[in-house]
DNA sequence: CGTATTTCTTAACTTAAGTGAACGAGTTAA
DNA sequence: TTAACTCGTTCACTTAAGTTAAGAAATACG
C-alpha cells in the first residue's frame, strides 16, 4: 500500500531510503469505512487527504440538497479548502466507497518540509499541475450540456459511474438523478 | 502603470529598488487594442499575460460557436495551458478592451527565477491561491443555475457586465444570448 | 430468509433553455 | 445621408431539465 503513495511521490522527486521511512514514520495511513464523514461544513480542519484505495467525494448542502462537485480516487490527493485558509468548511468531504487514505496535518507537512526542501518543489509542481488540470476540466463543464458531460464521464473515467451512486453522479453533472435517468435512457435510444 | 505591477507583487513578496529596475528592464509592459487576438487555437507560445488596465477573454471555437470561459481584468494573470504543457493551444485569447499588459515569456521567467529565487516562491503562492479560488469558483459555477450564475456575476463583477458585450457574457454564464435576455427580463418583473 | 429501506426508473406536468426568425437601435463605412 | 452590419431584444416553437409522485429493483439488516 506505500508503494502506492511512494509511486506518486516518484512521478515529482525521488526519494532516498532515509526519507522514505521519515514518511513512513509519520504513520499517515488510515482505514475508513464507506459512508464515514471526513469533513463537515462548519468544522476547521488540518486535514489533507491522499486516496490510496477507494474513493472520497466533495459536497455542498444548499436548500437541503447534497450536491457533489467532486470525486478524488486512486493517486488522487484532495486539499481543504478550509486547510488553505483556515476558515470554517463550506462544504463536506465523506467517504464513498470503504477506503484507504494517507491522511496529513499541517504540523505534519511543516515538519517534513523543514527537514526535506524537495518537498515544497514537489508540492508546487503539483498546485500547478491540479490548476491547469483544473482549468480543462472546468472549461469542459462550461461548453458542454449536460449529455455530454454524461458521455465525457463514461470516456474519461467509466470506473466511477460503476463505483457510485446515480444520485451522486447527476449532482456531479449538475442535473437531478430523474433527468440522468431519462438522459440515460434517451442515449441507449440512440444507440439502437 | 508600473506601480500596479508592484502592488500586485507586494502582496505576495518585496522587491529591492534593484529587483524593481531589474524587472522593467525586461520591457514587459505592451498596450494592446480592443478585438485584438493574442493567442490563437493550435498555436504554441511561450507568452502570459498580466492585465493592468483593460479586460483580455479566453474563448473557444466549437461548432463554430464562440464559447467565453474567462475574462482577466485588473490585477489578475493569465498563464494559457499551452505554455505549461508545451503543447498548442486548444483556445483563443483576445482583447475585450484596449488594454495595457505585462507580457513576460518563459525565458525571462528563467531568468527572473534564477537571479531573484524569490519569485518562485511568489509563484507557487500564487499558483495554490488561484487553485483554491478556481475550486470555489467551479463549484459555485457547478451548483447554481443560470440565474443564479448571472445574479452572482452582478455581486461580484458588476464592472464586467458594464464592460463585455451581452454574448460574451451569456457564453460565460453557459447559456445563449437570447436566453440571457430573457432571463434578464425574467428578473426585471421579478423586482417589480 | 424475508422485510425494510434506499436507489433507480418511469410518467405526467411545469418551467426554463435552445432554435430560428424578425425587429429596432446604434455603429460603421461607402 | 443612406446602406450594411452588429447587437440586443422579442416572439413562437421545440427540446430538455425540474418537480412531484408512483412503482420496480437492488441492498441492507434483523
Amino acid at each position: 500500500m506505500q508503494d502506492i503513495l511512494f509511486d506518486f511521490i516518484s512521478k515529482y522527486i525521488s526519494l532516498t531510503e532515509d526519507e522514505k521511512n521519515a514518511i513512513l514514520s509519520l504513520d499517515l495511513f488510515r482505514s475508513v469505512k464507506k459512508g464515514v464523514t471526513l469533513l463537515k461544513e462548519g468544522q476547521k480542519s488540518q486535514d489533507c487527504y491522499f486516496v490510496l484505495k477507494g474513493c472520497i467525494r466533495k459536497y455542498y448542502i444548499i436548500d437541503g440538497e447534497e450536491k457533489t462537485t467532486a470525486f478524488y480516487t486512486e493517486m488522487e490527493a484532495l486539499t481543504p479548502h478550509c486547510v488553505i485558509n483556515k476558515a470554517p468548511s463550506e462544504y463536506f468531504i465523506s467517504c464513498v466507497e470503504d477506503s484507504i487514505l494517507a491522511v496529513s496535518n499541517s504540523d505534519m507537512e511543516v515538519e517534513i518540509n523543514s527537514k526535506f526542501p524537495k518537498f515544497e518543489i514537489m508540492c508546487r509542481i503539483l498546485s500547478e499541475e491540479l490548476l491547469a488540470k483544473q482549468q480543462i476540466n472546468f472549461d469542459e463543464f462550461k461548453t458542454s450540456s449536460p449529455e455530454q458531460r454524461y458521455q465525457n464521464l463514461l470516456e474519461n473515467r467509466p470506473d466511477l459511474i460503476q463505483r457510485v451512486p446515480q444520485q451522486q453522479i447527476a449532482s456531479y453533472l449538475g442535473i437531478k438523478p430523474q433527468s440522468l435517468s431519462r438522459l440515460r435512457a434517451r442515449i441507449l435510444e440512440k444507440k439502437s
